[in-house]
This record gives C-alpha cells, sequence and structure tokens, in this order.
DNA sequence: TTATTTTATATATAAAAACACATCAATTAT
DNA sequence: ATAATTGATGTGTTTTTATATATAAAATAA
C-alpha cells in the first residue's frame, strides 16, 4: 500500500523477528490482535499512531520526530548502535542457521559444486558473529532462493546471487572473523553442471 | 488524551508556529484540513500515520523508529542540530518579542517594577539572537503569563516564575550576548508592590 | 475600538481501522 | 509422515478518523 508506511511495518517486522518473537506473543504483550499486526507487517493499513507505539514499545523502538536534516546523522548513530550490541544474534538467528545449514544440505545431496561448499564454510564462519537485523534479512532470503532451486522455481542466476550475497556478508565481518579459517579468494568462474534436471 | 501522542502533537504545533505557517497554509500543503489539524494538535485525535507523515513532511520532519537505547544520542544530535541552524528564529519570533514587549509596556503602565524592568532589558538583548523552539515556547509561556497577571487572573509567584524564566534564558544565551549590556547579578528580594488592585 | 486573521467547535457523512473470532495455509519440529 | 506452531485471510461489528462546511471564539493588527 502507502509507500511510506511500508518502512515502519518492515522495521516493525524485523525487529519483531530479530527479537525471536512471534506475531502471537507480540500480540499479547502489546495488546493488538495478531490477525491485526499480520496486516500491519504487510503493510496493508494505515495504522493509527497509538497502535504503532504500542507495538514498538514492546520491540523497544521509540517513534520520534527528526529534523530533516538531522536525519542522516541520527541514522548513523543508529547504526552504530545496532552494529555495537546485538542481542539479537543469540536464539533465533541460531535456529536460522541451522535451518540454512539444512537446506543446503539437502541441495548438495543431488549435486555437489564448490562455490556452494565454500558458501557453507563462510556460513559457519559467520554462525557466532553478531549480525545486523539485515544481515539476519539476507540470511533468510539466502534460505528462500536456495529451497527455491531445490524445488526448480529457480535459475542459477538467482542461486549465483544468494552464494554471492553470503559471501559479501562474510567479507563485511572479515574483521571480525580474521583470526578463523583462510580465507581463498573467490573463484569467478562459475559452473555448477548447467540446467538442472526437471522435476522432484 | 493520550499521553504518548501529546508529544507528536506539541513537536507538530511547535514547529508549525516556528516556521511562521498558520493552520491554514499548512492544511494547504500537506492536504489535510485544518480542523483536523486543529485536533491533531491539541492532542483530541490518535491520528493515522499517513495523517503524521503528511504534515511532517510540510515542516521538513521525519518520522523514525529508534531502538530505544539509541534515544540519548540521537536528541543529543537533534539537539546540537537545532541550536546549529535557527531558520526559526526569524520573522514570526520577531513578531513575538514585539507582542511580549507591549504586553509588558502595557504592565508598567501600571505599577513600575525593578525586576520587570530588567526582564525588559533582557528580552531586548536576546531579540536578536537565534532561539531554539523550545525557547520559543518559553517566550509564550511567559507573555501568556504577563497578560493573565495584567488581568488579575494570576498571582505574583506566577510572575515571578515568568521573570526568572527570562533571566534563566538570558543565562544560557549569555555565551553569545556576552558583548553586549553589561548584566548585572539578579536580585533575589522580590517586590513589586505587593496585593495588586482588583479589577479592570 | 474595530476589522481581520487565526484557531477552535459543531454537525453530518464517508471511509477506514480496530477488534473478536474462526480458520486456512505454510512452515517448522518430532 | 505427522503434529504443532506460526502467519495470513475472512466475516461481521464497532469505533474512530478523516473530510467538508459553516461558524464561533480568540488573538492580532489597524
Amino acid at each position: 500500500m502507502n509507500f511510506e508506511i511500508e518502512i515502519f511495518a518492515k522495521t516493525l517486522k524485523m525487529t519483531r523477528e530479530g527479537q525471536g518473537l512471534t506475531q502471537r506473543e507480540l500480540s499479547k504483550k502489546s495488546g493488538v490482535p495478531q490477525p491485526h499486526i499480520s496486516k500491519i507487517e504487510s503493510g496493508a493499513v494505515d495504522l493509527r499512531l497509538s497502535s504503532l507505539i504500542a507495538i514498538a514499545r514492546v520491540l523497544e523502538l521509540e517513534m520520534l520526530l527528526v529534523p530533516r536534516k538531522a536525519v542522516p546523522a541520527v541514522q548513523s548513530v543508529i547504526r552504530s548502535s545496532n552494529s555495537a550490541t546485538s542481542p539479537e544474534s543469540s536464539a533465533e538467528t541460531q535456529k536460522e542457521f541451522r535451518r540454512l545449514q539444512e537446506t543446503i544440505k539437502s541441495i548438495q545431496a543431488v549435486a555437489q559444486n564448490p562455490e556452494l561448499a565454500q558458501a557453507a564454510r563462510q556460513l559457519r564462519e559467520l554462525q557466532h558473529i553478531p549480525l545486523s537485523l539485515s544481515q539476519i534479512e539476507t540470511l533468510k532470503e539466502v534460505r528462500r532462493v536456495f529451497k527455491a532451486f531445490k524445488e526448480h522455481t529457480n535459475g542459477f542466476d538467482d542461486l549465483r546471487q544468494a552464494i554471492s550475497n553470503v559471501q559479501r556478508m562474510r567479507n563485511e565481518l572479515s574483521h571480525i572473523v580474521a583470526s578463523a579459517t583462510r580465507v581463498e579468494p573467490v573463484k569467478p568462474a562459475y559452473s555448477l553442471d548447467e540446467e538442472g534436471s526437471d522435476d522432484a
């Protein structure tokens, strides 16, 4: 729906997931019915300020009116605050990592590929590093693409894209990984036994 | 109404006034009807996000969801951004200064008082200094009290309070005033010919 | 004081959110 | 594969915002 409102919808959803809350739990704590939360997160409603505030406070978020010219500075403050401490790296994120590894394993059961294996390795490296909300989003997206590929509803381009997302993320965090496994430069040439088999 | 929403209501109103906009002008630019703006500014409605955003954008404000722990830092950024450049110190503020001086003059017409005179002097010093929104609010409040006092609907305590608000503000800005008039320390003892005349 | 501008109120109507409840579909866990 | 959890949908009702006008009240300017 409204483009302006989508940002809030997404932020709420990402934050909720980052905290490992279900819509029902959030509903209970905020007093907003779960079906309504669903609508809000999908950007389907032009919600009232009180609803927004009620949900935000549970997620430890505050609504602020910021002078436009101060917005860049404020966003930088928020960013550093987010990367500084990451309470969201634990429980739920670990689950997500496990799901992703399951998905990869199920792909590797039918088709081995060095790049995919490398991605798996890199993911293992990242597993215990605190991730930002957007990085967790990337994780989910990567898994979505892997899964779609496995079910032949997605092409190689998407898969390659997803793998390179993992690599990019790994590079972003390389200053933390550092000591761990030696990382070989990513081979640009890509194969993965072209034109996959048909169905099931 | 809702305590959480009042903050937004006040911020919108203060900002609008700071920019010298009338509700009608804001209405025209934002598309929100003037009567509704009135209700919003008085905190009488739990407005929808789209309305809030529409009004805010005209006032060059952005709604942001900020992690609670980052709020203090963000507020400090906003504060310094506000005091740094003050486009709001001109036109409308000058008018407010003139009104306030008129009010003081009308009081002095019936009762002279050294502290009041000093407040008037201090206000003259401040007249060409860029003020923050909250300082402009103080100015309005001071005038409100002065006026109420003149009409015998307000006591001396309030008046004294208002005068000391002027002094506090002057002291806050003393580093800017600096070169101007030499400022004598405020005499604590207060008089102003006790128990004013009755009516009219 | 008088005129003008600005804000607050009033009324009627339309539109949308909020809510309660049930339930389906998709995902995840066992 | 099956059960359990989670998110999305659907329906009907209630409440409230939003809008359009008109106008009263308050503040400001002349």
